[in-house]
DNA sequence: ACAATAGTATTTATAATACAAATAAAAAAA
DNA sequence: TTTTTTTATTTGTATTATAAATACTATTGT
């Protein structure tokens, strides 16, 4: 049984957000009658306008009477949401679903680690640092190398103190998941990609904008160039 | 009677969430129970809930039993929701927020021009190229300047094939609506500023990604650069 | 045959009531 | 004082009933 600490509702929106990013139910399409719902999964009314009340509230289904429940184009939906998120993982992102991604990564953590260098408190600093020591900690297998790059990468979006840039945790969080998931890589990030990060925390520190601009932008473009091959090489392998 | 087009759990929805934006409810605060939400809107416990719960989706409340109903920290709430950006709007954003909003204006606008030139379709091309016509036709006082100008950035994001830029239209939008309170100007915008989003067009259309990025980047920068001024005005003006 | 109209059926929207579950606060016991 | 038990309050879920919206159907008139 899973996720029995939600509550009833939950589940069910959990259920049916999982159900859309699965394609289960496509742009346009409709979900099943409120009625038909509730025999599905058993629960009461209640339960289930709730839960789709939710979904509506996140921008993927409306509701009209007589019309039913339909999935919203996907031009509504609210990618940012953390649960969002979570369902697009879930729904097994392609290729290019993954360039989307760090397409948007570039953009943010280049600007995130400007404005960290302007704006970092010490507290940012040393968040940034000891995750940086759990990263060195990761290549000796110490420690999960994933999770200290996740917390190098929030902790630069915390220093930027911009609630926008501090929203955005969860699609970096997002992104790194879905890189991992193409890079699948079995052991630490290499030195080359650990020095890297180094280098930008130390223009932070040094509060040189420009330089951690810049440095966050070439890790990020080179990222970004790598995907765009494998799809270059998928693309070319499709025609033959 | 206002927003009477929508159906009662959304009008409940707007009234709560505006309040919250603007104060009513801070953060860590109980909103009033269920109970007392129904008379006070003089609306069934179902409507009630049901927008307890869409706004629970979007981040901005969480409610539990004997405990009630409660304002979420910010860092739960869904920023680039389409009714949180109006009710930020509406909660009369201050200097600092004009601040964050064009931070990330920055880092988004720039890498949505380059994507642009790499992905723009012809119809993306046109609809960019028109609302820069309407622009032009706004500075003789034909058109509405602001709309032209929104219409502008849109399809620069909608030109990038990315759905999360496409997303952040609303963000952009709210950005540029938040903006506008504070330059307040009467009039048109300048022949300078007008030239600024030509030149952007033009290396869009020309497939330059990287004069496109530069060319809004630098006219990003300038813009944040005066908010910081402000700022810093204002700052020194409650320091004396 | 076609168009306008009226009627019907289906689905969501709202209301009202009842009870269950969680939990904070108070009372009782150790 | 500390722990346990009880109690009261609030949300969570279920059920039933009715209203409102609207797609579909039948009817009517031309």
């Amino acid at each position: 049984m899973e996720s029995s600490h939600r509550n009833l509702t939950q589940q069910v929106v959990h259920e049916l957000g999982k159900s859309i990013f699965q394609g289960t139910y496509k742009v346009g399409d409709s979900l099943p009658s409120e009625a038909e719902l509730c025999t599905r999964f058993n629960i009461s009314r209640t339960a289930t306008r709730e839960a789709v009340k939710m979904l509506t509230a996140k921008g993927l289904i409306g509701s009209r009477p007589r019309q039913g429940i339909k999935v919203l184009d996907s031009k509504h939906w609210n990618l940012f949401d953390v649960d969002v998120l979570d369902w697009i993982l879930i729904g097994k992102p392609d290729l290019y679903m993954l360039r989307s991604f760090q397409q948007l990564r570039l953009a943010i953590e280049a600007e995130a680690a400007f404005l960290a260098a302007q704006y970092a408190q010490p507290e940012d600093i040393k968040a940034i640092e000891d995750a940086l020591v759990r990263m060195k900690d990761a290549t000796n297998g110490e420690d999960d190398t994933h999770e200290a790059d996740i917390d190098f990468h929030q902790s630069i979006l915390s220093a930027s103190q911009n609630p926008f840039f501090i929203q955005l945790k969860n699609f970096i969080t997002t992104a790194l998941k879905v890189n991992l998931r193409f890079t699948n890589r079995l052991k630490a990030v290499t030195l080359e990609e650990y020095q890297a990060h180094v280098d930008i925390f130390d223009n932070i520190k040094a509060k040189d904008s420009q330089a951690a601009f810049d440095g966050a932008m070439v890790t990020q473009r080179a990222t970004l160039a790598l995907i765009n091959e494998q799809i270059q090489q998928f693309e070319s392998k499709g025609d033959s």
